[in-house]
DNA sequence: GCTTCATGTTTACAAACGTAGTCGCTTCAC
DNA sequence: GTGAAGCGACTACGTTTGTAAACATGAAGC
């Protein structure tokens, strides 16, 4: 049985991991990359070979979550989602998950656990402040 | 090739959805409950089968994230980490992965992205204060 | 004492993932 | 024009995950 939900071609595919971070590299290049390029920002480091790198930009593509545009013999690749809808998405993944859909109740796990500074604090506390007016 | 690293029998072993649905019904009972008490609490709203529980509830033991402790014939289950522990770890896995370690920013993202309303934010503004002293 | 039921263990299997090799085509340098 | 190099497509393969059936065993009822 599948897992997937869908229905009329709808496409908010799961991206995984490593297709993150691939997603991280195209968007740090303002879209335009092609797979050497994705190769030498983020497979180098994580010791991936070119091959992967392909794979996980195809697999992306089938997902539709990049787009291709020929260029010469090869491909640009770039990201048809905004960074920010990702993380976005992401987030209130984790908060509907962990903190029945209340990001208040994140921010207050975050502070008591210390996970947050002093100074994030502070600077929250400013960010607020702007935000309420 | 292997992806997980340990090495001393450590037990960092990441939790899957799944499973993660079995342990919130774990902490949701204080700790001892049956494969039944979950099947009757998360497996039935979910139309698991009760097999797919008791898969579920082996793998965490295998992941050393509950125990079980005899109970005539059967097994009792209890979590051997505290919820706020895998909530606190999860949270901060996200905040790496996407705002760089800084918690702040994930605030500032939630803000901004209105994921928060008004009351989140006289919420949350009202906890720093407590917080800050 | 046997049947039945509850329960943990073992095995199963498709889909998703991480990781990568190979194939076929095109182009560029000689 | 012939060979090397670059590139996308296809194929591969072990592991993890979701989901579950089959099996073994012990208790409990009759």
């Amino acid at each position: 049985m599948p897992r997937k939900s869908s229905s009329t071609g709808e496409s908010p595919e799961r991206i995984t991991d490593a297709e993150h971070a691939v997603m991280e590299a195209l968007w740090d290049h303002d879209g335009n990359a092609s797979a050497q390029d994705i190769y030498d920002s983020v497979g180098a480091a994580r010791e991936w070979s070119l091959a992967t790198v392909k794979t996980l930009l195809s697999r992306l593509v089938q997902k539709q979550a990049i787009a291709t545009s020929p260029d010469g013999r090869r491909f640009l690749y770039s990201p048809l989602i905004a960074r920010s809808d990702y993380v976005g998405g992401e987030s209130r993944r984790l908060v509907d998950k962990l903190f029945g859909g209340r990001a208040a109740s994140l921010v207050a796990h975050l502070a008591e656990s210390e996970a947050l500074t002093m100074d994030d604090l502070t600077e929250i506390e400013q960010l607020l402040k702007e935000l309420k007016q």
